[in-house]
DNA sequence: GACCAGGCACATC
DNA sequence: GATGTGCATGGT
C-alpha cells in the first residue's frame, strides 16, 4: 500500500537520482519564448531532430516572430516547417496559435502570460491543435509557471514502473506529480527534462529494462 | 524497408 | 466513453 507520503518520497528520489546523473538539462531547448510556443506545435508526435530543422528554416527566412508569421499564408508556412511533418495540419494550427496571440495580446507573450494558469490553460485549448501537452508545455517553458508536462515518455516510463497504471489520464498523471512536489516551475521544468533525456538514452538501447526498478534507472542506462 | 517519433481532432461504434 | 484513423518527414 502506497501511501501520499511514500509517493511524494518515491517521486523525490526519482528526481534526485536523474538529476545527480543527468544534470541540469537547461530546457526547453530554445532562444525566445515564441520559440518555445512554435517548438511546441511542430514537436506532437514527432522528433525533435526534424522540429529542428523546421524551426532553423524559419530562422533563415526570418520569419520566426508572430508579427511575420501572422501576415504569411498557410501554405508558406507550411512549405517552411516541411521537415517537421505533418506540415499542412501543423501549418494551419501554428497559424490559428499565432492569430490568436496576435489577436487578444497583441503578440506579446509577457501579456499573454499575466493571465492566471486556470484560465490561460483554458484559453489555449479552445485553439485547434493546442492540446493539452502542448498548452502545458507553453504555460511552463514560455511562461515559466508552475504546471507540469506529461508526454507519452512520462507514461511510458511511469507506467511500466508502476507508478501509474495503463488507464490513468492526462489529468490524474498529471496531479500525481503536483500533489506531491513544489510547486516550483524550475522544478517542474526539470522534471519533466529529465523524464524526456531518461527515455531518450533508455527506452530505446535498453527496451529489456522495463522491469527494472525506476529508482535503479540510471545505473541501467550507463 | 519497416518502424517510430516530446499529439491532436474527428469519425465511428 | 472507448477505440481507430489521418496527418508526413526523417532517423535508426
Amino acid at each position: 500500500m502506497i501511501t501520499l507520503g511514500s509517493k511524494r518520497k518515491e517521486l523525490e528520489h526519482i528526481y534526485q537520482l536523474l538529476y545527480k546523473h543527468f544534470g541540469r538539462r537547461h530546457w526547453w531547448p530554445a532562444d525566445t519564448a515564441f520559440e518555445v510556443i512554435v517548438g511546441a506545435i511542430l514537436t506532437q508526435n514527432t522528433a525533435w531532430k526534424n522540429v529542428e530543422k523546421a524551426i532553423n528554416n524559419l530562422k533563415t527566412a526570418n520569419m520566426l516572430s508572430p508579427v511575420k508569421l501572422y501576415s504569411q499564408p498557410i501554405s508558406t508556412i507550411a512549405e517552411l516547417i516541411k521537415p517537421s511533418g505533418f506540415y499542412n495540419q501543423k501549418a494551419k494550427r501554428l497559424k490559428l496559435m499565432i492569430t490568436f496571440l496576435v489577436e487578444r495580446y497583441n503578440g506579446n507573450i509577457e501579456e499573454m502570460c499575466k493571465k492566471n494558469t486556470v484560465d490561460l490553460r483554458n484559453e489555449l485549448l479552445s485553439i485547434k491543435g493546442i492540446g493539452k501537452e502542448t498548452a502545458d508545455s507553453i504555460i511552463l517553458y514560455a511562461c515559466n509557471k508552475p504546471i507540469f508536462v506529461v508526454d507519452a515518455y512520462t507514461y511510458r516510463i511511469f507506467s511500466r514502473h508502476g507508478l501509474i497504471d495503463k488507464q490513468t489520464d492526462y489529468e490524474e498523471i498529471q496531479e500525481m506529480f503536483m500533489n506531491n512536489l513544489d510547486h516550483d516551475p524550475q522544478l517542474f521544468n526539470e522534471y519533466h527534462a529529465l523524464i524526456v533525456e531518461t527515455a531518450k538514452h533508455f527506452c530505446k538501447t535498453k527496451p529489456l529494462c522495463e522491469s527494472c526498478p525506476l529508482s535503479e534507472l540510471p545505473r541501467y542506462i550507463d
